[in-house]
Parts: C-alpha cells; sequence; structure tokens
RNA sequence: CGGGGUGUGGCGCAGUUGGUAGCGCGCUACGUUCGGGACGUAGAGGCCGCUGGUUCAAGUCCAGUCACCCCGACCA
C-alpha cells in the first residue's frame, strides 16, 4: 500500500491537494463529505466519461438529462425502493430566502413547498415517470437512454472519491418489451463496465451476482464488478440492474403488444461513478504518487527539456516541438514543460505525481548525440534510444506500460485471492493479508448476516464463472454448490 | 448517533511548571544554479477553531461550542 495513501506525509498532501481538496467552507457542515475536483482530477474523469460514453453508443445508447429535483410522491410509489434510499435523502422545503432583520438571511417560511422536492440519490422515478408518457406500442421499445449526472446521498460517513455526499455519473435507464432483452442489456453493460475497467484502467475486476442482502433497491437482479484495492479491501466498481416490472408497475407504464395485448414493461438500471477514479488511485498508486493507465492519462508524455541558458533552450525546444508532432499525428497526448521556473528534477518529482505513465528528457548532450532519454512511470526505468526512434518507441512503450499495469494489478489480486474451507481460516486471512476470499456459502441471507457481524466481511457477488463444486458453508456447515467471493469492502 | 483523536502562517508540525509565538516545506526579491524534488542572502505572511471564565498575565488552565479525522451503524 503506497504510504502517501495511509498517512499524511508531506508528498500524500501535495499530491492529494494538487488533485482535488475538500470544500473548505469550514462554517458549513452543509457541505461536510462533498469535493472540489481540481483540473488535473477531473481530466481524469473527463477520460472516463469519454470511453464510457463511446461504448454506450456503441451499444446503441443515446445520452439525455433529468431534472435534478423530484418530488417526494414519485418517489415513494416504489416500496423497496423508498425504503433502500429513504435514510439518505437531502430534501428541498423552500425555495426562497429573505432578510433576517440582523444583517444576515433567513428562509422565508412563506416559501415552503407544497410538495418537497428529493435531490435525486438516484433517477429511476423521475425517468419512469417520463418513460410512462413515452410508451404505449411495442414500437416505442426498446428506450436506452443514459444520463450524466450528479446525484446526493446522505450518507452517515464519506470518503473522498469512494464514498462523497455529491457525485458524478452515468446512470442508464432502459425501458424493453420482453423480460429476456431486459436481462439480456443488464448482463450486457455489466460486460461494458468489466471491459472498460480491465481494457481501460487496467483493472482485473471479477463480475458476479449481488446476494439478496446486496441487492439494489427495487431490483430483482443486481450484478457488479468488484475489483480489489492494494490495502486488501474490496471495491464495487460498477452495478447493473435487471429491475423487472417494479417501475413500470409503480409508474403504470404498460404498451401495448404485437397481438394487441396490454403488458408492463422490463426495466434495467446501471451506472458508475466518480468512485472509478478513487479505484484507479487506490489499485495502482505506488510511493512516488499516482500511476496512470495510458489510455486514461490526461498527458500520456512530457517532455522535459534540461538547459541552462536560453541558447540551448531553443535548440532543445526545437527537437522537442518535432516529437511533440510526431507523436501528437498519431494520436498520442503531449505536453513539452519549457518553464524556466522549476528545476528538471523537480519537474521529473512532479511529473511522476501525477501519473504521467511516459517522461522524456532532453539535454544538451542529447541533442550532441541525437538521442533522448526516455523513463516509463510504471517501472521507472529510463533508457536512452536515437532521436529518430521515439515515435515508434512510445507507442510501444504505452502499450507496454497500459498492459504491465493491468498484469501487476492481476498478479496482486491473484496473490491475494484465497481459497479457504475452514471458519478458523476465513477469519485469519480477513485479518493477516485481507483480500478476496472464495470460500462456500449455504445461500441463506442469514448466514451472510451473521458472517457480516462477526468479521465485517460481505459477499461481494457471487462470480458468474465460478465452477460448480460440491463445499460445506464455511458458517454452517451446510451444502453449498459453489464459492462466492468474500471480502471486506468500502 | 456512539467510541477515540485533532484544531497554532498556504502545507506539515513544535510550543516545557501560564510570561505575550517558533521550525521545516512552500511563497516574494536578487544572485549563483539546472542530466533526479538546487544553494546563498534578504523579506512577506498568524484574532493559536469560536465563545465565555480563572489570572497581574492564557496557544498553554477551566467550561461550553463548532469543525475536521479515524473506528462503528448506512452506502456507489
Amino acid at each position: 500500500m503506497a504510504k502517501f495513501l495511509t498517512n499524511r506525509e508531506e508528498n500524500y498532501s501535495q499530491w492529494y491537494n494538487d488533485l482535488v481538496i475538500k470544500a473548505d467552507l469550514a462554517e458549513n457542515s452543509a457541505v461536510r463529505g462533498c469535493m472540489v475536483i481540481k483540473p488535473y482530477g477531473y481530466a481524469i474523469w473527463e477520460k472516463i466519461q469519454a470511453g464510457l460514453d463511446k461504448l454506450f453508443k456503441e451499444t446503441g445508447h443515446v445520452n439525455a438529462y433529468f431534472p435534478l429535483f423530484i418530488p417526494k410522491s414519485f418517489f415513494s410509489k416504489e416500496a423497496a425502493h423508498v425504503e433502500g434510499f429513504a435514510k439518505e435523502c437531502a430534501v428541498v422545503t423552500h425555495y426562497r430566502l429573505k432578510n433576517d432583520g440582523k444583517g444576515g438571511v433567513m428562509v422565508d417560511p412563506e416559501s415552503k413547498l407544497e410538495e418537497e422536492l428529493i435531490i435525486r440519490p438516484t433517477s429511476e422515478t423521475i425517468i419512469w415517470n417520463s418513460y410512462k408518457s413515452w410508451i404505449h406500442s411495442y414500437r416505442d421499445l426498446p428506450i436506452l437512454i443514459n444520463q450524466w449526472a450528479n446525484v446526493v446521498r446522505w450518507e452517515m460517513r464519506t470518503r473522498l472519491f469512494l464514498r462523497t455526499a455529491e457525485f458524478l455519473w452515468q446512470e442508464g435507464h432502459t425501458a424493453h418489451a420482453t423480460k429476456e432483452e431486459a436481462q439480456e442489456e443488464t448482463q450486457k453493460m455489466i460486460n461494458v463496465y468489466a471491459d472498460f475497467a480491465e481494457n481501460s484502467m487496467a483493472l482485473p475486476v471479477i463480475k458476479g451476482f449481488k446476494s439478496e442482502n446486496e441487492r439494489f433497491a427495487g431490483a430483482l437482479d443486481t450484478y457488479a464488478i468488484e475489483a480489489l484495492m492494494q490495502d486488501g479491501k474490496a471495491l464495487q466498481a460498477g452495478t447493473s440492474h435487471f429491475l423487472g416490472q417494479n417501475f413500470a408497475k409503480a409508474f403504470d407504464v404498460q404498451f401495448t403488444d404485437k397481438t394487441g395485448k396490454l403488458e408492463y414493461v422490463w426495466a434495467t438500471s446501471w451506472g458508475v461513478s466518480t468512485r472509478l477514479i478513487g479505484a484507479l488511485i487506490m489499485a495502482h498508486s505506488d510511493n512516488n504518487g499516482l500511476v496512470l493507465p495510458p489510455k486514461l492519462a490526461p498527458i500520456q508524455v512530457v517532455i522535459i527539456p534540461i538547459f541552462r541558458k536560453i541558447e540551448q533552450l531553443s535548440v532543445i525546444s526545437e527537437v522537442a516541438a518535432g516529437i511533440k508532432k510526431d507523436l501528437e499525428s498519431i494520436g498520442i497526448s503531449v505536453k513539452y514543460d519549457d518553464r524556466d521556473t522549476n528545476t528538471p528534477g523537480w519537474k521529473f518529482a512532479d511529473y511522476e505525481l501525477k501519473g504521467v505513465p511516459v517522461r522524456i528528457a532532453i539535454g544538451p548532450r542529447d541533442i550532441e548525440n541525437k538521442t533522448v532519454e526516455i523513463a516509463r512511470r510504471d517501472t521507472l526505468k529510463k533508457e536512452i534510444y536515437p532521436l529518430e526512434k521515439v515515435a515508434l518507441i512510445v507507442k510501444d512503450l504505452l502499450e507496454d506500460i497500459q498492459k504491465e499495469i493491468y498484469n501487476k494489478a492481476l498478479k496482486f489480486r491473484q496473490e491475494n485471492t484465497f481459497y479457504v474451507d475452514t471458519w478458523d481460516d476465513f477469519v485469519k486471512v480477513l485479518d493477516q493479508p485481507g483480500g478476496f476470499i472464495m470460500a462456500h456459502w449455504d445461500g441463506t441471507a442469514e448466514t451472510e448476516e451473521k458472517i457480516k457481524e462477526e468479521t465485517k466481511a460481505t459477499i461481494r457477488c457471487i462470480p458468474f464463472d465460478s465452477p460448480e463444486e460440491e463445499g460445506k458453508c464455511i458458517y454452517s456447515g451446510k451444502p453449498s454448490r459453489k464459492r462466492v467471493l468474500f471480502a471486506r469492502s468500502y
């Protein structure tokens, strides 16, 4: 575990402040748990957005936008859904302030809303309220909509990136004519998330079903991708829900099928959030700072000139400009940092902190020899290459870094996944190395609950690819057919 | 909401039995530097979280209050 993720060393705090700061309105407890994402951190989010959005479009989805406020009455239509979110909602009750006569302002009691508005914790209700008027015939289906938005969940305890009171996310909400089609969509989207996590974020994930206890409020089935962080805890990185006809029934969304029969619509929803930035940080960082997979790095290559005199700089700049142009022409993002306000050593450290995958240093020596020094962030190794080969080398290097970061994370997960058959081992492994535990479970919610009470470990998912295997429940000793994934989680 | 901890320049912290605030980093200026977070000199920057009390005197003692952090309940 990178030390700067677990304590407040100088570097940690500088790096952290560079990426994100907490809202510093110390007087106002209402912004507790919210975050300010500074430009570099937000650039990472933009890369995530772009990558996902492309995949959504490729799978036939379109973007739309629905209101931030949800009338209270909408929210109470689906019983399990209310139950799940009731305890964490921010509510708007008034719409105006007035002078309090003491130089301050107060809420104008005259402005009380007839019906309170809930700030969306998720948008199923307001979206299905719209779908009601959009869907009448099988010809109106399917509806495959995604929304990029912010949501608010008034959590009791927050943790930057992993659980903030307000967070940015995307939520897909689809409507289908048949159960099979909706189930297929649910599966399709968890696959999209897994692809993105593994191929773009270099984050190996385990796909699986959520147990009943962990299911989304209002869903018949929840699929999730689970990733292992460097501190041995699990992180739920994305979910896809099969909602059945629950929301269609709650909002009375019926359509006439091909045979003229009236049917309720089948639904799915799925989402990932700014938590993915947290996942990236917690999964790949080392003691020198962030390590970003090239596909998500806002800056993929930084060029740093080493010079004493202005004349030297101008020669270097010419070479750097050529490299930059070459790299950009093959789609690589490059920053040339020719500031004379910081030393090269300072810049090296700074870009390492920011996780920039490849660094090119050019000094007078290189100019003389027609070479450059190329360093990679993941291993911190550096080598001298001839100038004319730079574009080729860098292109390969970025691909290799992407692969190696993934391999490293995968190796870490493999080394920290334990197949356990006794309760003693289960408890020991949880405490000692932590990590993922594959163990048998009798399938009951009571057992899951008891395991959670005694160890704080929960069933992260029932992996899709967990093989059939005779066994006995780790806790109750009752028969079991499959191992499930246990871990302590965020 | 329960348990623990912390509030002192931008950041990280020290501050003894109460005597009127300091260190490192950062910041500004100038000079020398520049192939792994350079160095020197000179500066700027503080309602010691807030309120009240004790005292000749409070960063320090007392009471209250607010905020933040960690652990639990809740959760993407």
